[in-house]
RNA sequence: CGCGGAGUGGAGCAGUCUGGUAGCUCGUCGGGCUCAUAACCCGAAGGUCAUAGGUUCAAAUCCUUUCUCCGCAACCA
């Protein structure tokens, strides 16, 4: 039987220093889906890598007095240590400073030099003499450099454009007939409304202030601008080449998702269509705009001492913790915040009072009323039935959630289901059965449904916090972890032994995080 | 008038497309329980759904006005 593909890609982050908390979200968001999606039966292709060319690593690797690459190269390392603390376990990392990139990347500004999508003429703009650098009208509006305000005068030099136009009609057309080509929608407006109806410039596809960069193949003194040069990681980390495109390419391509932050949107959804056009290429299924994780003290600073490093998070709440605390807090559309007070009250709510409580109270009454051992389901009266309905639907909205991206609100249809069996135990209040010889059976029903409940938690929530499910799995002696295991309530095989009462989330003391904190910030 | 989004109890959000008793999480107050991580369960207080008008038997939801906030409009990626 042949399985179905679903390749994902994050946008590769540019190597110009240390990603902060919410260059993250973005890799831990696109992880939590690959894994739904491969605990779905999908054979998935999982996508990240670095963007390491461009004039800003070039003045960056010269302030740090290292070459481009190596400064490159250190970020990079240093965004892969990142990725496999978070838990970030995607199928290949490109660089686009990687050779068969590279070579990719010439071959296809050569097509589309030599098919005539590409030409050469001259840009013109205000000119910084002193600085070495263009700027537009509006940011040139008083005649001066917005950057060390000298005068500015007229310029012009020499560059290749890429034909936008030619494609606009065609690309139009192609949003309108696939509505979900972007999301959420209201991006997609902003798109059409902004750039394609007032009509596309065409694109100025060359640079030739620094040398930083992919050179044009036939005009060394142009380096390829480096929107051609990323964009095109997508496919040429499948393997493609101009003349041959690889099993890689042709299994996985188009790809299902492109996740990247609202604010590249414009070039997933406008440049690169159109460069996948030209190249006569299929395009890719959907492109996820997602919103963006901001702290509530405005945007952060280290002179605020507001920033947030994912090394801290991990420090103090654990991968799950912050995996869990950045995929519930963002909401599908708009921005959502952090603050180490959030993410105390967050992981004390929902991870070790209303899960990791269920658990060990679970665990510790299968113990003490039936020595570790699972008992039978046994009949279902009426409160079972409703417990078991709700799980039951609580299932289908997480999953409509989770094929829609909607991550926050899959979450929280997955913690319904601990919400409702924590109600539950009162409802059937088992010590009070226990003193109850003749009870004894019904005592088990309500353990076993207890039991049930804990392990299609576990199926469910372990693309979000992965290592904890596990745990929480293992002591349940489960092994079935496909998403398609949770559908149904009674799966859990009586008999088995589960394994001793534990803390899976500790509760935080928040005075004492937040104390640890100011520590740990005075200090630097 | 550049384009787009948002304004709902103390906080964060859902509900708006397909009008019909205003819902969720957190916080506050009161009560309950003891299997459990000062946890868990129940109840209560608290909103004229930014504003002004219109359509309708009926508007958070549809139409129009005003105000406020936020994105986008780079030879930075």
């Amino acid at each position: 039987m042949e399985e179905k593909t679903f390749y994902i890609t994050t946008a590769i982050p540019y190597a110009s220093r240390k990603p902060h908390i919410g260059n993250t979200y973005e890799a831990i968001l696109t992880d939590a889906i690959a894994r739904y999606k491969k605990a779905q039966g999908f054979d998935v292709f999982f996508m990240t890598g670095t963007d390491e060319h461009g004039q800003k690593i070039e003045d960056c690797a010269k302030e740090a007095g290292v070459s481009p690459k190596e400064y490159a190269n250190g970020v990079s390392e240093e965004i892969k240590r990142l990725w496999d603390l978070l838990g970030v376990e995607y199928d290949h990392f490109i660089k686009t400073t990687d050779d068969y990139h590279e070579e990719a990347v010439k071959g296809i500004f050569q097509k589309l030099y030599d098919q005539g999508d590409i030409y050469k003429s001259s840009y013109e703009g205000w000119y910084c003499v002193p600085d070495e650098s263009f700027y537009t009208d509006t940011q040139a509006k008083d005649g001066v450099c917005p950057d060390c305000g000298r005068p500015l005068k007229r310029a012009h030099e020499d560059a290749y454009f890429f034909n936008m136009k030619k494609y606009s009609e065609r690309l139009i057309q192609y949003i309108e007939d696939h509505p979900d080509f972007i999301v959420p929608a209201s991006r997609k407006n902003e798109m059409i409304n902004n750039f394609l109806k007032p009509g596309l410039q065409d694109l100025c596809v060359t640079r030739s202030s620094f040398k930083w960069g992919v050179q044009v193949p036939f005009d060394p003194e142009h380096v390829i601008y480096v929107w051609i040069d990323a964009l095109s990681n997508y496919i040429t980390g499948l393997g493609y080449q101009v003349d041959k495109q690889g099993d890689l390419f042709q299994k996985y391509w188009p790809a299902d998702v492109h996740i990247i932050g609202k604010d590249i949107l414009r070039f997933h959804t406008i440049y690169w269509p159109i460069i996948l056009m030209a190249l006569g290429l299929p395009l890719p299924k959907q492109v996820f705009g997602h919103p963006w994780l901001t702290t509530a003290s405005g945007k952060m600073s280290k002179s605020k001492g507001n920033t947030i490093y994912a090394d801290d998070l991990v420090n103090y709440f654990g991968r799950d913790g912050v995996r869990y605390y950045v995929l519930s807090e963002m909401p599908y559309a708009n921005d959502g915040t952090i603050s180490y007070e959030n993410v105390v009250l967050r992981f004390n709510t929902d991870l070790a009072n209303t899960l990791g409580n269920l658990l060990a109270r679970t665990l510790s009454m299968t113990k003490k009323y039936f020595d570790g051992v699972i008992p039978e389901q046994g009949e279902i009266t009426e409160i079972d039935s409703q417990l078991i309905s709700e799980a039951k639907a609580s299932f289908e909205e997480y999953c409509k959630n989770m094929d829609e991206f909607k991550l926050a609100d899959a979450l929280d249809s997955a913690m319904d289901i601990a919400r409702r069996a924590n109600k539950y135990i009162d409802e059937t209040t088992p010590w009070a059965l226990a003193k109850d010889e003749s009870q004894k059976a019904r005592l088990g029903s309500v353990i076993y449904n207890l039991l049930e409940s804990l392990r299609i938690l576990g199926v469910i929530l372990r693309p979000a916090i992965p290592d904890s499910c596990d745990k929480l799995l293992e002591s349940l002696g489960v092994d079935e972890k496909d998403i398609s295991s949770a559908s149904e309530f009674g799966k859990l095989k009586s008999g088995n032994r589960v394994g001793e009462s534990f803390v899976l989330f500790a509760r935080l003391d928040e005075a004492k995080i937040l104390e640890q904190i100011e520590k740990a910030n005075g200090a630097v």
